[in-house]
DNA sequence: CTAAGGTTTCCAGTAACTGGAAGGTCAACG
DNA sequence: CGTTGACCTTCCAGTTACTGGAAACCTTAG
C-alpha cells in the first residue's frame, strides 16, 4: 500500500510516516518502480504501535527500543516493564513539578485584584 | 558589569544571557570599547525576573509580555492576572493528561509479570 | 491529452537553548 | 615587557519531533 493509505490506517500524518522512514524507525518494506514507498500490513502494525507508544509519551528512541522488543519473539517482559517504569517515574516527577507550580501560581492569582490599578502581586513576586 | 557577573547574579548560564540579548529579550544597556556587553543593575533585575518567569513555565514570548508589563508603571494588574490565568489553565490541562497517562501505564505495569517470559501486557496493549 | 491529485527529495523553520571553534581582550605574574 | 590563563566576541551546528513548502515526477480519471 502507498504512504497515504498506511498513514490513514496508523492515524498518522504522511509527513510523519515519511519522517519515521527517514530516521529508520519504521521504513517501508519496499519501493515501487517509480520510487514510491510500498508498505506492508506488518509496517502498518508497527506504525500503529509507534503512534500509541508516542501517545504514552515515549520518546522516539524509547519507541525504537520498544519496537525491537515488540519484534523480538524471545523478549522477556522485564525489559519492557523497566522501560514503562522509567516512563512512569518521569510522569510522577512531572506531576510533582506541576503541582508545586499550580500551588504557587494559583496563590498569586488569588491575591491579585486584577483591576485597572498597577499593583500586582504576581509582578511583585517575579521581581524579588 | 560584564556578562559573567550579571549571569551569576541572575543565576543563569552566560550562554543563556547572550541568547536573551540576541533575541532582544534583555539586551545589555551598553558595550565597552572592546565590544564587551555591559550590564546595569536594572538589566540584572530583568534577567532575574525572566529566570523566575521561565521557572514558572512562561514561554519566552510570554516573558516578553510580562517584562513589558513589569516595565510599565501604568500597567493594570488585570493584564498580568490574565497571563497568569492562561498559564494556570495550561498547567491544569497538562495535569489531566498526565493523570490519565499515569493511570493507564501503572495499570499496565501492575499486570506485567516482568520476568524472563515473552508475555507482556504492555506490548500487547501497544500492539492492538 | 490534460488536469487533479498523489508521490519524491530537499531545505527551512519551530522552542529555547547548548556546545564548540576561532579569534580578540584583560589582568596578573615574573 | 612578555606571556599565560581566563575572560569576551561572533558564528555555526546540534538538540526533539516533527511541519510547511517548493520543484519535479507519477498516476489516474475524464
Amino acid at each position: 500500500m502507498n504512504i497515504s493509505k498506511v498513514a490513514k490506517i496508523a492515524q498518522l500524518p504522511t509527513k510523519t510516516v515519511r519522517y519515521y522512514s527517514e530516521i529508520g524507525l519504521v521504513a517501508a518494506s519496499g519501493r515501487t518502480e517509480a520510487g514510491y514507498r510500498d508498505y506492508s500490513e506488518q509496517d502498518a502494525r508497527k506504525l500503529c504501535f509507534v503512534r500509541r507508544a508516542r501517545e504514552f509519551g515515549f520518546s522516539i528512541e524509547e519507541c525504537r527500543s520498544l519496537l525491537s522488543l515488540y519484534e523480538d519473539r524471545e523478549r522477556s517482559s522485564s525489559e519492557v516493564k523497566a522501560l514503562a517504569q522509567t516512563r512512569l517515574d518521569e510522569i510522577e516527577q512531572k506531576q510533582r513539578e506541576l503541582q508545586s507550580l499550580h500551588t504557587a501560581i494559583s496563590h498569586l492569582i488569588k491575591n491579585c485584584s486584577g483591576d485597572h490599578r498597577p499593583d500586582c502581586p504576581i509582578i511583585d513576586y517575579l521581581e524579588q
